[in-house]
DNA sequence: GATGAATGAGTCTTCATTCAT
DNA sequence: AATGAATGAAGACTCATTCAT
């Protein structure tokens, strides 16, 4: 006996969905302030809710739970990330060293701004999500193992299109570059760098990466 | 009246003394082992204490609270580390090319000794300690910086004796290396290394690296 | 956008902030019963939700903890004491030494009114406040300084009005009788005494007094 | 087969035994600087035995436990207040009018002696002694009546010779002088005042109460 | 959907007291 | 008699989560 609903019916629960996505976004983004503010564990429910003007009740509505919240921004983070690494950077998308070392720094500008939108990302990402729970850890190092993956990708097309030296140790320097983008991101956050500065710290990595495993 | 304590006093004193630091190192261990096991906040004095066959009191005969468990083990990683970079590893010690390429090798596997002697200790120091107070993750972000000091200082011998590259970013590349530290660290932890397969990495990254810096 | 609430909002508001009035209230009463009984400092969280029927953690949505209690019955009682000092009590009301004595049983008839009301509250501002930490021990000194300086007031106009004698030592005295009061209050509490051995003793202390003071 | 000791034993003995009550005497003392600093509740073993020196354990070779101590310094006070009360200060001592009132001088100087040869005493005892426990209140309630049995004997006195008013509520009485006393050791605990100062406050105190009192 | 009071499990920490040395 | 480490009971307080309204 479920029948169609009425259109104006369908309307009214678009709006509303619409509504609760903003809501969700809300929440996140105050959590976001108080976790890069006081840590995640520090941070309680009341104080997401007071920051919005909402009760420690609402909250449920739109989220499961307090970890809940990092689960969807890692979601929204990975998604971004690998959109970042579509079509002209893509892995098998540079064709000789020229295109490879601009490649190179469009992805590490790519991921600088996505960092730099919302630097609590990172923050959280890098301070905080490993303390909260085992699960949410595998999910980190799952991310480290995303960013090995593609780092091996990208250098088995270089090798393979011969402008990479041949006898790279390919995981172990995917690691290696993981870990240069590791660093960078944590001085940028630490030293809260401009943006012209983080392009030249961006450049000087890039450069003794490219030199590293140029043929 | 107090006159000074018989010799035998003293030993009895000494043989305590030693005893409690032996306690100290006791509960350090035991608190790692729990701290790795179910992260430092889900592990409580009693998990500590009941690992020992001690009461949780006597937990706090030796540690102020829970967190000056870090802080010890924070100064004496600290202290492992200095010690590491001293002599033949100190900065202005290589003195040609062959020289700073073995003495990369050497101190990349002390730092992997240590880490290796206990991987819990940079298990917490990298997935916890930034998440326990403001204080902590400032210590650790100093140890960072300490990092990138001795890369600097590393670095900046090397362009000097002519037989780095003299148009190198010094500062980022500094950092650039730290990364691939914490990549290889990250790595080790993760994947769960053999000690030649430790070995293995560790050379190709600093054969990477010093192709991206040398001369 | 956010408008005035809506009248049916603002009474359940109402409603809700009554309620809340009640439940601390209630709260004051049951912990009080229970520092009657055993003390403060052996009276527990739990002991007093228990007797409520609520939990331990409900506590805490009514007061900060368990001093705040004992805070603000001293508020309560600070102004029920002034409250019963005003008007024809009020220390220049009298004219004359009738006026004087009448006003002197009416003074002590009120004071008992608050004490007999609850007799709990002088047990334990008497008995236990000064004991749970400086602050308190303060509040109730200064309750006691307060007591001073209206006595004072009261003795200097008879003094001036001419009943009372010239050569008063009128702080002396004034402590002198913040002293009985004090007394007349362990005394009844001690034994217990009914209204009319307590009218009893009111009188012929006040008597006392006066024949002690009046010229 | 216990024989008689040797006399050097003996000698040993009573030695040992007043070196114990030396102890016995700075453990009191050691005990009420810190009760009369922070309060009884929050003083611990460790506090007292800090403050002389000695280790936590070895007060336990001298007392009990920690409220014994104030047990101890109540019988002490207890003994001295009644023989404060003997011999020319006896309550049928006085037999004229200007006898009693050199009496009840004599009286209040040697209270306030007492007093003031150690400030924390009364501090304790007015202060503190209510909460730790009921027995300990019940013992200072029993002071509170042995003043008023005194009280009501001085009263009884007087009047039986006829130099007090005829007419006077014995036991009501001596309760306000009960409380005089009260408010006199409070406000010089409060106002830190002076011996001359505390000396007039009593002499004032004294003539307010003879004039009420006597025929 | 919003509210916010109620819940109660969970933990750190303190400290009087004991006892082996 | 002195020591001080060990004990473990005890309690205040927090907070994620639920649920009646």
């Amino acid at each position: 006996m479920t029948s169609e609903p009425a259109p104006t019916v369908r309307r009214a629960e678009r709006k509303r969905a619409q509504q609760a996505d903003e809501m969700r976004a809300d929440i996140i983004d105050a959590a976001f302030a108080e976790f890069a503010e006081r840590g995640y564990h520090a941070t309680t429910i009341g104080d997401i809710a007071k920051r919005l003007g909402i009760s420690s009740g609402s909250f449920y509505n739109y989220f499961k739970n307090k970890r809940d919240i990092v689960d969807h921004v890692l979601d929204m983070l990975m998604g971004q990330m690998l959109a970042a690494l579509q079509a002209e950077n893509a892995p098998e998308a540079a064709q000789d060293a020229e295109q490879y070392a601009a490649q190179a720094l469009r992805i590490a500008g790519a991921v600088d701004a996505i960092f730099d939108a919302d630097r609590r990302v990172p923050q959280i990402l890098l301070f905080e999500a490993t303390s909260i729970d085992p699960e949410l850890t595998a999910r980190v190092m799952e991310l480290f193992d995303i960013a090995g993956h593609f780092g091996v990708a990208y250098l088995t097309n270089g090798v393979e299109r011969g402008f990479l030296r041949p006898d790279l140790n390919i995981p172990a320097t995917a690691d290696a570059i993981t870990g240069m983008i590791l660093a960078v991101a944590i001085r940028s956050l630490r030293s809260n760098l401009a943006a012209t500065e983080r392009r030249t710290l961006r450049e000087a990595v890039v450069a003794t990466m490219l030199q590293g495993i140029m043929r």
